[in-house]
DNA sequence: ACTTCACTGAACATATTGCCCAGCGAAAGA
DNA sequence: TCTTTCGCTGGGCAATATGTTCAGTGAAGT
């Protein structure tokens, strides 16, 4: 579960050059091929590392508009919200959620106009009361791990 | 920009078996091995597909709670809680967004009691007038882009 | 002192990669 | 209609990486 500093130097390397392949990394990490190897099987079966599946960009697919969307879900409908909305290709995520909403959810859409069509269809479900959306305008920190990880490392490290 | 039916089953491929080679693929499906590094090779050259890191689960390296911060920045401090936001390692992601608030970031935590010091740190700061949070319950649909892509294909084919 | 475990460094056969090429057919332009 | 361009095919080649196994070593835990 735990990760020590070799994991986090594995793993931050790997996400910075993605094709690099084990005997090469052994050789940047100055480690030899087997332990990498072994690293590396254990960080998947342990679920740390889910897979390398690639990072598809939904704007060079033709989707631009980012959106998140909060629902208020009439009682005892989640499980029929969930369905639905995992039919609806645009929704990239879903969370159950505290607070104000019950579910929180990321869109994308082919322009702010087609954003519309994508949240009637979202929202055209009868378990789901209500919705708030907000646009994203810009990413200034997209979708990151590698500081994490290193805190995670480092911590181990003051750990151990 | 757009993608055809090949570069869909490619994508496809790809995501369910990230491990599965050109030579492979190409085998798969019943495409030359150059067709398919060409298609690759324009993929990742369009921006299509962005890499192909790891995908690392912040819960298996002990950080099992996720929640979603909507925050209200005092005027003209954007870049500043910007550059702040970028330095905490539990900000996964951030996003300035239309709507009630002005930014919206994905946080990650050890345990309940450690979302309260992330978000003392995420919020302990002078440009920040106002934070909400949501605690992440469950993850009925975690990111996924297969559908999308399925769906920008099959657009595609529509078009041509 | 003994056992267990992770790492090393090496070996091997096999598979994959990166690169080249010539040929082919369809679409686009002259 | 003719010609050029472009993408795909199918093949070959050397270089490299992979999966696997092995014995030896050191450190940690019992």
């Amino acid at each position: 579960m735990a990760i020590d500093h070799l994991d986090g130097r594995i793993i931050v390397l790997l996400a910075r050059e993605p094709r690099i392949g084990v005997l090469e990394m052994s050789r940047r990490l100055g480690v030899a091929r087997g332990t990498v190897q072994a690293r590396l099987d254990r960080l998947q079966s342990n679920g740390v590392i889910r897979g390398f599946g690639p990072e598809v960009d939904p704007a060079a697919l033709g989707y631009p508009v980012t959106a998140f969307a909060t629902l208020q879900i009439r009682q005892g409908q989640g499980a029929d919200v969930r369905a639905h909305l995992a039919t609806v290709p645009e929704v990239l995520e879903l969370h159950t959620t505290t607070g104000t909403g019950d579910m929180m959810c990321r869109l994308v859409a082919r322009s702010n106009a087609d954003l519309q069509r994508v949240i009637d269809r979202v929202v055209g479900f009868d378990g789901i009361v209500r919705a708030s959306t907000a646009i994203v305008m810009e990413n200034p920190v997209p979708l990151r791990i590698i500081p994490l990880v290193e805190q995670a490392a480092e911590d181990r490290e003051r750990t151990t």
